[in-house]
DNA sequence: GCCGTTTTCGGCCCGACTGTTTTCAGTCG
């Protein structure tokens, strides 16, 4: 069973419970649809938390849903769980996946049609509607009928947030809203929220907040966006719209007096935010997005600095409000202990790029770059880096001869070092982005590994092996004294397939003990290592790189992307390799 | 069912909006 399979479960524990007894289970709910968060959050599967003992380790795992999993693992199944689900249809399970139906509508309409059909339970609801029969049940009508119908559609479609896009396509479709959004006369303050803000590498919908003192000009404003396809729902200080390109824009104002607050409500994560209520809570105060009620009296807040000192802590970056110990650390850097939070790496401090495909004519085996190297260096020293990295992929190996590898890599070592005696550019560093083959030897031979100052390795082929065997296939290509960095680790696309399977910890070990980098790869659907990977490497002393893997000038720029991941998994410069200038790195790279 | 900078017992975030209703339930973030 997959990590999401289990996840779902758990959720379908939580709909259940919700079904049979809302009130007297609700605290049973909220456990399993933590439970079920934490889980889908996690990188390493839930057979490997069992069996190494480490699952309650996760928050929201206590004694008895670990138990449950561990007999679910062992049996395929759980008591418990088939006791708790027990005179409940399983069609209620696929209709909690369509947006507006939650537990008690989808348990209304499935026993009250008597659906049997889990697989044809989307389509029974959408025919039974198109008939007009729903609005005579009790509790509906003919708008949730209509609702019901439009909600199924857009399901199929993916629209709203049924799928999710990467990082930086939503980054591009909030910066055209933010541009519309900034004409309105009314709008004092805009700013993108939520996820986005936060630099999750998915976003599922994109939030707005609004200082305003006309919050119904906003609104009013806001829902009148050219590209919207239809208002999902609007009220005086709030609302939600769909685009034609079926993404879903949440938007909420509040007067600039308590601007502060709003950013922090809408910032989220949602699992940060009831922390931070329940901190408040202990403390005899109530937190919402108006301000802080305390002995009866609504304190505001213009800024969110403002607002995390006031409940006696430190701000805290976006990036790592997840509810994973950030909170604990602002409370301990506002009162002088360490250690306190992370002084996260910024864009700022990036010295290079090692990850570069130009268009050099090296016959490579997978894609070639578009730009000329010089074009590339200009662009390199506009972004302000004294280094940048060549990385092409090695010539096709099964379409030269080892003698012809070497010849072009020859030829290549001259005209990179000819841009350095130029002294017209940065300095460029002779790498290559290497194919580690099946067996984990190199792509290349000696004599011509022995024209490059180092080079990168990456996993090309052969994705479906077993842990152990691709765990030794790395770490043999590792080995190799040139071998300096493992590219986009996982080997994960977001939104098409998941990464390889690797062990971690003892990748780790080997990157620490022989002075080892991985990448943060700023690729957009890769992001790969993932924010929660870079938290333990950074644990591990692992040193990284962020590189933006770019085959164009353009995606140069990429590289914020790839320091946001660093900054989720709490790293700091010290982590990262190309913060160093060019005499210390390449110092490193012969290490 | 989970969890601990008051606690291993006794708590558990806070609010917006809609539809079907005459005061609230359900869903969402």
């Amino acid at each position: 069973m997959t990590n999401r399979e289990i996840a779902k479960l758990l959720q379908h524990v939580a709909a259940a419970y919700t079904i049979k007894n809302e009130q007297k289970y609700r605290f049973q709910i909220i456990a399993y649809q933590k439970a079920a968060d934490a889980i889908m959050g996690t990188t390493e599967e839930i057979k490997d938390l069992i069996k190494e003992k480490r699952l309650e380790k996760l928050p929201g795992i206590g004694p008895s849903i670990r138990s449950h999993l561990e007999e679910l693992i062992k049996t395929g199944k759980v008591k418990r769980f088939e006791w708790v689900k027990s005179g409940i249809p399983q069609t209620v399970y696929p209709l909690l996946d369509v947006p507006t139906l939650g537990p008690k509508k989808a348990f209304k309409l499935v026993t009250h049609f008597d659906l049997k059909n889990p697989k044809t339970v989307i389509d029974d609801i959408e025919k039974i509607a198109t008939q007009g029969k729903i609005a005579n049940v009790e509790d509906f009508g003919e708008k949730s009928q209509e609702d019901i119908l439009q909600a199924i559609a857009e399901f199929r479609q993916g629209s709203g947030k049924t799928t999710r896009m990467v990082l930086p396509f939503a980054g591009e479709l909030a910066e055209r809203l933010l541009i519309y959004l900034k004409r309105s006369k009314d709008a004092v303050d805009v700013q993108p929220l939520g996820s986005l803000r936060r630099m999750k590498d998915t976003i599922g919908d994109i939030d707005f907040a609004v200082a305003t003192t006309n919050p119904k000009a906003v609104i009013d404003y806001f829902v009148a966006y050219p590209q919207k396809e239809r208002i999902i729902e609007k009220g005086p200080n709030t609302a939600s719209i769909l685009l034609s390109n079926g993404r879903q824009i949440d938007l909420m104002t509040q007067p600039p007096d308590a601007f502060g607050s709003l950013l922090q409500h809408f910032t989220g994560s949602k699992n940060h935010n009831i922390h931070l209520r329940n901190f408040a809570l202990s403390k005899g105060m109530s937190l919402s997005e108006y301000g802080i009620k305390k002995l009866g009296k609504t304190h505001k807040f213009k800024t969110e600095e403002e607002l995390y000192k006031f409940l006696g802590m430190e701000w805290i970056a976006p990036e790592l409000r997840e509810d994973t110990g950030e909170i604990e650390l602002a409370l301990r850097q506002a009162q002088g202990k360490h250690p306190g939070l992370p002084r996260l790496i910024e864009l700022k401090d990036i010295k290079g790029d090692l990850h570069i495909h130009s268009n050099y004519p090296i016959e490579p085996s997978h894609d070639m770059g578009k730009d000329t190297m010089e074009e590339m260096l200009k662009k390199a020293k506009n972004l302000g880096f004294e280094y940048l990295g060549f990385s092409e992929h090695n010539p096709s190996v099964s379409k030269h001869t080892s003698k012809q590898i070497y010849t072009i890599l020859a030829r290549r070592k001259e005209k990179i070092e000819g841009l350095n005696e130029s002294k017209k550019y940065i300095r460029s560093v002779n790498l290559l982005e290497l194919d580690i083959l099946a067996n984990g030897n190199l792509a290349i031979d000696e004599k011509s590994l022995g024209e490059l100052d180092a080079c990168l390795v990456s996993i090309h082929s052969s994705f479906n092996m077993n842990k152990k065997d691709m765990t030794k296939r790395v770490l043999d290509a590792l080995a190799h004294p040139k071998a300096k960095i493992l590219c986009h680790p996982t080997g994960r696309m977001l939104n098409e397939r998941q990464g390889y399977e690797l062990n971690f910890e003892a990748v780790f070990d080997f990157c620490k003990k022989h002075n080892k980098a991985l990448e943060i790869n700023a690729w957009p659907n890769r992001l790969d290592l993932p924010d929660t990977l870079v938290r333990q490497a950074v644990k591990y002393g692992v040193k990284m790189v962020i590189n933006t893997d770019s085959h164009a000038l353009w995606q140069m720029d990429m590289m914020k992307y790839g320091v946001a991941v660093a900054r989720r998994g709490f790293a700091t410069k010290g982590d990262i390799v190309n913060t160093l200038p060019y005499n210390e790195f390449v110092q490193w790279l012969s290490s």
